[in-house]
DNA sequence: AAAGAGATGGTCT
DNA sequence: GACCATCTCTTTT
């Protein structure tokens, strides 16, 4: 058996990743995003993600590839961020195997670091409704279409995940996708319980 | 508490 | 030219 170190455990493996959307999506409950961000470090807990993959017409790769939607086909644990409805961002997790377009979409994170700079970039809104959202967890960590197909498991790169040290969480909520207009009875909505 | 509407721009048909 | 994997503010129960 192998010891794991302090280094290895902040680690998420590329190989993970690179497994199914709806498998993905549920593991990447409870993980950390981590942003570098006026130069502060701001830390969110991802606690609700969706799924998306290239047979379901919901997603942004049903109908084959395009200059958009190219880093979903692209290597697993980079990051797809699309602009939506012209002024909002969304973040997503690519996954499967190169080849096949399937991302998780990061839908709403909890911060546990750098809340002030959080709070500055929300407007002082609620702490309730500072990151309760795709576009909203965007806007706090300021993830645009800059970052768009950047590598999220690259230490150096300005959004990367790192896996939590705390308990694993337990059976998350499942249910069906929000916002979407098919693909309504597919139940690939996952959050933190 | 819930429902409605406007903002705003890239992407694809 | 239509369509959004949304958010916020305003209006209505």
């Amino acid at each position: 058996t192998t010891r794991m170190t302090a280094t290895d455990r902040r680690l998420v493996d590329r190989t993970e990743l690179a497994r199914r959307a709806p498998v993905v999506a549920p593991a990447l409950l409870n993980t950390l995003l981590v942003a570098d961000v006026e130069g502060a470090r701001v830390v969110g807990r991802i606690v609700e993600t969706e799924a998306y993959d290239e047979d379901d017409p919901a997603s942004h790769t049903f109908r084959g590839p395009t200059p958009r939607n190219a880093p979903m086909f692209g290597e697993a644990g980079h990051v797809y961020v699309y602009l939506s409805y012209g002024i909002h961002h969304c973040a997503n997790v690519v996954c499967g195997p190169e080849g096949r377009g399937e991302a998780v979409l990061l839908r709403a994170v909890e911060v546990i670091e750098g809340i002030d700079t959080v709070r500055r970039r929300r407007n002082g809104r609620p702490d309730r409704e500072l990151t309760d959202g795709p576009g909203k967890l965007c806007q706090a960590l300021a993830i645009d279409l800059t970052h768009d197909s950047t590598d999220l498991l690259d230490p150096a790169s300005p959004v990367r995940l790192e896996r939590d040290d705390v308990d694993p969480p337990g059976a998350p909520l499942v249910g069906p996708r929000i916002g979407i207009s098919a693909g309504v009875d597919t139940p690939w909505r996952f959050r933190v319980p």
